[in-house]
DNA sequence: AGTTGCACCTAACGCAAGTTATAATGAGTT
DNA sequence: AACTCATTATAACTTGCGTTAGGTGCAACT
């Protein structure tokens, strides 16, 4: 039961063990943030509806999720995917009504903390604030990168930067070996945050497979040539901020 | 000359006062940001560039600049305009290496601070660190609605949405008066902030001139009608979090 | 007066990517 | 077993937007 509920943090632990090295006591700290019973939702659905004025910080500790904006007309964008160890809603602590929704991508497990729990570990270990900060300011890093991407890059190119990207980040959180990783997430939500049509996703990803760059099948991405992948994206990881490789 | 030098937080004072009501020790708190001596730069110059650890935070005084990123192969994509009263580097308390570039778009001035220097603004103002925290969430914000504008947007309503957010922040900050205000970003720079082609941005002007949205020559932009240009753009404000208007 | 460079404008052409439609598969339901 | 509904695939058609290649006007410099 204990190795259950401490596996909540595992996630975040590693993710922000990437920018400073982190102690026992830091991770026994982070514990307490399991305090509340552990949330559950069904993929496609909401956790958070733009316009809302959420009082909780939500801790994804399994499946992914998004944060999207949409248009009056239906028109949808991603704008970022949260992955386990990943906060959805750290900016509570300042702004009050919500720019954009939340919403499940596969079925999630998640944790909703009140802003004092938060408050309370970040007392008791100050030098967890800054990692917790560093992990915010990455994470606009790579909503630039992510701009880039859509305004400048072709999308072999596009899609190529975030298969990179998603590989760098399940392997700081340990849901990746190899060159392999669980790929939950379906060709039409791709669409969505590359902003790209659901029928030019599955050519590019055609593509993507008779250049021997991927294989994806079974909800399974395996990156065949990670240096050729990374040329092809321009990737550079600076904007990870990944200290520790 | 007093007045000279205390313009140069003007546009600050008027920008964290669409966050929360300031005080005149606010403001006076806030000269204290006035210290160093004022710099310079050229129209096209960078301010600093990707990859490098700047020790300083840049308030932006008077002038347009740019936060962008580029590719090894020379394309570009702005990711971010910076107005007066922002600051260009909040960031560096945390991160290290920058992970952008900055640019001058105009001529600009700009004071640059230490961290220490800014460090003692806020000791002696607890609240103003909300409000600056505040304004880095707000440019987050618009980084996510930028976002959503080039994966969604068709270049019209991008542009409209685009020439909306100007003129609200704008305003903010005393630049904008009826709906009218000085544009002096070139077609060019447009172009690399919206993800399109020179020639196709200067294609959707032309048509946003037929529709009667506006009028734009001599580096002066005139919103012809307001309220049918938020239509087009499906411009909401919330995301600028502007709790007073 | 001539040159250079920059910003803006316009037209022709072609391709990349959106749209629409249809089919195959598989999982979950009744 | 028949139903839905989500997902992937792929073909035919259309179009938006990039590319290339010009043009003008103006300011700065020689």
């Amino acid at each position: 039961m204990t190795e259950l509920v401490s596996a909540g943090i595992e996630p975040l632990f590693r993710l922000l063990s990437r920018y400073m090295p982190l102690t026992a006591e830091d991770r026994a700290a982070l514990t307490m943030l399991e305090v509340g019973p552990i949330c559950t939702k069904e993929a496609r659905a909401d956790l958070a509806r733009e316009g809302e004025n959420p009082s909780v910080i939500r801790l994804l500790v399994s499946g992914w999720a998004c944060r999207y904006k949409d248009l009056p007309d239906g028109r949808r964008q991603i704008v970022a995917f949260f992955l386990p160890g990943d906060f959805c809603d750290l900016s509570v602590y300042i702004l009050s009504e919500l720019d954009h929704s939340i919403g499940a991508l596969t079925p999630v497990r998640y944790f909703e903390l009140l802003p004092h729990q938060f408050q309370q570990v970040i007392d008791e270990r100050p030098h967890l604030l800054r990692a917790l900060l560093w992990h915010e300011m990455v994470a606009s890093g790579i909503q630039r990168e992510w701009l880039l991407s859509i305004g400048q890059r072709t999308p072999v190119e596009r899609l190529s930067h975030l298969f990179v990207e998603l590989y760098s980040r399940l392997k700081a959180v340990g849901q990746a070996q190899d060159h392999c990783f669980d790929f939950p997430i379906t060709q039409h939500n791709l669409a969505e945050a590359n902003g790209l049509s659901l029928v030019h996703v599955n050519r590019t990803l055609q593509e993507m497979r008779r250049m021997e760059l991927i294989e994806l099948a079974d909800r399974q991405l395996r990156i065949l040539d990670l240096e050729k992948l990374k040329r092809i994206a321009m990737f550079n990881n600076n904007y990870l901020h990944f200290n520790r490789e």
